[in-house]
DNA sequence: GGTTGCATGTAAAACGTTACATGATTTT
DNA sequence: AAAATCATGTAACGTTTTACATGCAACC
């Protein structure tokens, strides 16, 4: 049984105790999010899917008049948990358009490089700003702070790098002009 | 015209020397894999379009009996890179299976943990190794070796994080084993 | 003569986002 | 009364990987 690794954050989250897809797409957007992103789309069709699999189950749970399905794992669920989680991780994968736009930088000159390296230094302060705002709401228990910590460091890095090298850039240019 | 972030790594190479898609494909894999990974699957195709949408020029140019294309910017092409590399940059995106797989740990406890660590901190160190033997073998000009330099300390930093997190585990573990 | 590297391409599958559609409930 | 939040889902679209298929040339 070949789960995608988007099948597990569903069932890592479950695991924590049972929820309605809502909530797994409002948790994933306050944990995940930043390594792994999740949409309706995907998480909708992947509860039928784990439920048809026999490593969920998923039940009625409305509230009120709102109709509402609260799915748990099921004991082969969190053994298919268990499996995946003593296994040495794969996936690893960056997409980043702003090193791609330093990269061929030299076809438009250092100041269009600065903005770039400016532009993903906003994009990092951004980020960390939000998990430290979660941070501050009470902060997660257990290996989520773990993770959360993780967040803000490695986003403090990022960020810090792009600064340190638009001012190397800068003082280049600078001594350019000294010497020119 | 709208085009793909994929297009313009292939229009950004072009913009360097004109060249086949092989030869693409062989430079994406030494420069822009670790932050930007293409497939012969979207190079060949891509080029077609391009070539299609006039920014960029095919030309047949055989070595010997072996049949060889060689693809260069035209003046439209050029203008719509720079057009690109002017504009802030958007596509951000990370996947991380080693981090889910942290995030979800307390279903397995500290040992698991540790591994997923190890596993992670090895992954950087090895694309420090490949980047680093990138870096020996004659390091690029301009803005390449700082995308470079980038790689090589953005994957030490990582290293390093795995490294004083998995620490901190196993000293946490050992003050419980003392106190308990 | 075999392996590695150069060279081009396609088809199917997997993966993922976005936009759309619908409707109840709670808060302002 | 309007806006935000809770709640579920689908369809279309775009992107990307993987596997397959082919063949020449250079080196060992």
């Amino acid at each position: 049984m070949e789960l995608s690794p988007t099948a597990y954050v569903i069932l890592g989250m479950l695991g924590w105790r049972p929820m309605s897809g809502y909530e797994v797409k409002s948790i994933v957007d306050k944990s995940t999010r930043f390594f792994w992103a999740a949409s309706y789309g995907q998480i909708y069709p992947e509860l039928r899917h784990l439920a048809a699999a026999g490593l969920i189950e998923g039940k009625a749970s409305p509230q009120g008049g709102r109709k509402r399905n609260v799915y748990r794992l099921t004991p082969a669920g969190r053994k298919q948990l268990r499996a995946w989680l003593d296994t040495d991780p794969e996936v690893y994968e960056l997409r980043d358009e702003a090193l791609l736009k330093l990269l061929f930088a030299d076809a438009t000159g250092a100041e269009a490089a600065a903005a770039t390296l400016e532009a993903k230094r906003r994009t990092h302060e951004q980020i960390v700003q939000r998990l430290k705002a979660i941070e501050a709401t009470g902060k997660p228990e257990g290996f989520a702070y773990l993770v959360l910590r993780y967040g803000i460091e490695f986003n403090q890095w990022n960020a810090g790098w792009c600064e340190r090298t638009r001012r190397a850039l800068e003082d280049e240019a600078a001594n350019q002009r000294r010497t020119a």
